[in-house]
RNA sequence: GGGAAGAUACCGAAGCGGUCAAACGGGGCAGACUGUAAAUCUGUUGGCUCAGCCUUCGUAGGUUCGAAUCCUGCUCUUCCCA
């Protein structure tokens, strides 16, 4: 996998790059839409690639392995044959699974045992295991395994399980080293600086990362539970030691305000639940503003979600989008996920845009304050 | 024509003498959602000069210290018999 950096901004940490795989470019900074079960809910790759012009898409370790099972996966050519999307695919590791299946899990020096949220049975993932499945699945960019704290960890705790995650670290690479791809393409590995809301763990944490041979480097840990304030602060901790010349993906990432403050800190690539999950529940984000598509003052507004929308479900009205959402229809949820994504993708292709011209920074700062509206 | 059951807040439906402005469900209104245990969850839903007061349980009276709850008339609804 090559990274290459076109571009950056002066008075900012924003650069634009390419970064190419053999499923084809990415232009980045890109927003990556999530697929975790191996669909974006709600959209055919058809309108992800066409409509959307999303470049590369999500999928997850722990959720593909409990259904339909790995073997399945194996057997259809991997998830690219599998789901038909031909271009580049991410594969968490479960390690966020470590977190928000808080309860039905345990940690140990070997690995995290589950519970599966499905039927109740006990599976072990360890580093070794989760470098397996993901070369079953054959992403091209698989995650390390690694510990997720949440953001009111106290420091010992912090400290305590980046020293896990780092142990583990070397073992998910020695796993991947030693190990082949199943298929006719190459993966990449990233691994994931950790270290809570704290500084020096933080620092101490890209130090280590910065040990691996790898393709590009995550930032993990952040957006769960902690001030935004915070998050800036250790995104930019960990982006000001990085590599230069490799792409640096912010986990989990976020608010269309998030993502473009962390562009302006240097991140290159990003994911997040945000635009599907709050499109289903009737949350939009335009370019004017965020919008609660189910409150009463839309009952009668017939005109376009978003009159400067890229997308073509844009056209549909907002009187019409808000029957549908309080309907519950099917078709209610695909448009406004739809929607969303295609205004998180024309985000950062629009951010990118702008440092290539190198206006970013004006540009950030206008539309931010849109952003923040509240329609 | 005779008999039976019933009428409760936006809708459905509990309550059958005081702890009832009235359970519960739906609907309505609003909020949350950040590497997806989420087409989910939370709050709210008579009015007001809001730790209190006012008006509500078909309608008009009555019994009682006290009535959505008991009695009587009326109106309407459903069912059964002719």
């Amino acid at each position: 996998m090559e990274f290459e950096l076109i571009t950056s901004v002066e008075g900012s940490r924003a650069r634009a790059g390419v970064l190419s795989t053999d499923h084809g470019e990415i232009e980045t900074p890109i927003f990556m839409p999530v697929g975790t079960a191996g669909s974006v809910k709600g959209i055919h790759t058809r309108d992800l690639k066409e409509d959307i012009k999303a470049q590369i898409i999500l999928g997850n370790t722990y959720h593909l392995y409990l259904r339909p099972g790995i073997d399945v996966i194996e057997k259809a050519g991997g998830l690219h044959k599998f789901n038909r999307w031909d271009r580049p695919i991410l594969t968490d590791s479960g390690g966020y699974q470590v977190f928000s299946l808080g309860d039905i899990r345990k940690l140990s020096e070997e690995g995290a045992r589950f519970q599966s949220h499905i039927d109740g049975s006990y599976h072990m993932f360890t580093p070794e295991s989760v470098m397996d499945i993901q070369r079953s699945i054959g992403a091209d960019i698989i995650m390390a395994f690694d510990e997720c704290t949440p953001g009111d960890a106290d420091y010992q705790y912090a400290k305590k399980s980046l020293e896990l995650t780092q142990r583990w670290m070397e073992r998910c690479f020695t796993q991947f080293n030693k190990t082949q791809p199943k298929y006719d393409y190459k993966q990449s590995l990233f691994p994931i600086v950790q270290g809570n809301t704290y500084a020096d763990l933080r620092k101490a944490a890209v130090a280590h990362v910065k040990n691996f041979d790898a393709d590009g480097f995550a930032i993990g840990g952040l957006s769960v539970g902690e001030p935004e304030e915070e998050m800036y602060e250790m995104t930019e901790v960990a982006t000001a030691d990085l590599p230069e010349n490799k792409p640096r993906y912010l986990m989990g990432v976020g608010t269309p305000v998030n993502i473009l403050e962390s562009i302006d800190r240097g991140v290159d690539m990003f994911d997040c639940v945000m635009p599907t999950r709050n499109g289903r529940n009737g949350m939009l984000f335009t370019s004017e503003g965020t919008i609660n598509i189910r409150n009463k003052k839309w009952e009668n507004d017939h005109s376009p979600i978003d009159k400067n929308g890229t997308s073509f479900v844009d056209q549909y009205s907002k009187a019409y989008l808000r029957h549908l959402i309080i309907s519950n229809e099917m078709l209610g949820a695909q448009i406004a996920s739809q929607h969303n994504l295609a205004f998180y993708l024309w985000l950062v292709k629009m951010a990118r845009q702008k440092i290539i011209e190198g206006n970013f920074l004006s540009w950030k700062k206008e539309m931010i304050l849109k952003l923040k509206e509240r329609l």
